[in-house]
DNA sequence: CTTGTTGTAACAGTACCTATTACGTCAAGC
DNA sequence: GCTTGACGTAATAGGTACTGTTACAACAAG
């Protein structure tokens, strides 16, 4: 299981337009994001992209351009963002397909598959049991607990 | 989620030696498992060897050596061997630590992990419910349903 | 002592992810 | 219109992980 950080990037930047949606309307850029998330911004446009394309967020271009929540962060769950990120199975079957001479080698890739069905099924329930704006309220929640300087809870506009 | 099969490969190993263990307690070697799982040798005994400090399997060295089931399938949970051949967590964190100076860079990680931590309880909880012995009960009622030849059913010493 | 098998190291090839640069596209605002 | 700032995306490099393979030491049965 060599696990990417996709789902955490998308989570983060969701997090942060949320953040940023309480205090104003304004669209954010890819370069802002990524001064929170401490990547390219490049990597938060592929991001954003895949966000956009599942209607999570909009997307104006143009001088002044950036990005926004499309919707209240209360109406967007984690299992959402996974679906619009994530494409790939959890578990691979078989990189060479199995002996189809032996019974084993038959029967077992829709034997598996039908148990990681189940087992990605529990899990889009899992994430979807949290929305970003659970998120966010537990982020700054945990950013409280590991502050060390009084100004740490400093307004969103300064993330940098 | 690049997914590798790491899982696929130890339940189908492990889904064999079931099958023989209905008719003999003998030992089978990793190249008649190899054989059916269509992969090398090698890649069997790497698996294997994660399932013998699972205590899963039990290896005999030494000539007309091999490794047979520890213990009785219906005992055998996908979770178990879920965790011998699988160590690394679902969803990866920041590549790099995100901006402390920042208060969603600061909490994402703690709120993300909390996050993780119950899909990952989901998806264990997922591969309890099925055992070893369900899987090949499973995996032989697809071999017959696929089977167009009526010599499909051969005995499990004749996997290649 | 021979023989067959495991355990493991080493290596090549492939594939994916992240980071980065570069550049075309686009719309706001003067 | 033109300028400008930002997105969308291709291309590339470096790193990492997995699979397949060969090779060989360790080991136990007979």
């Amino acid at each position: 299981m060599a696990a990417n950080s996709r789902l955490t990037v998308a989570a983060h930047a969701l997090a942060w337009m949320a953040l940023v949606r309480r205090s104003s309307d304004e669209f954010v850029t890819s370069e802002r994001i990524a001064a929170s998330v401490n990547t390219n911004p490049v990597v938060i446009r592929r991001a954003i992209g895949r966000l956009r394309a599942a209607g999570i967020v909009e997307v104006q271009r143009g001088a002044g351009a950036g990005c926004r929540l499309a919707r209240p962060p209360e109406s967007i769950t984690l299992r959402e963002v996974y679906e619009a990120v994530e494409h790939e199975p959890l578990f691979g079957l078989h990189a060479r397909p199995p002996n189809q001479g032996c019974p084993v080698g038959r029967g077992i890739q829709p034997a598996l598959a039908k148990v990681y069905g189940g087992v990605e099924d529990a899990l889009r329930a899992e994430l979807e049991r949290t929305t970003v704006a659970d998120l966010l309220i537990d982020v700054l929640a945990s950013a409280w607990r590991t502050a060390v300087e009084p100004a740490s809870d400093a307004p969103p506009g300064t993330p940098a």
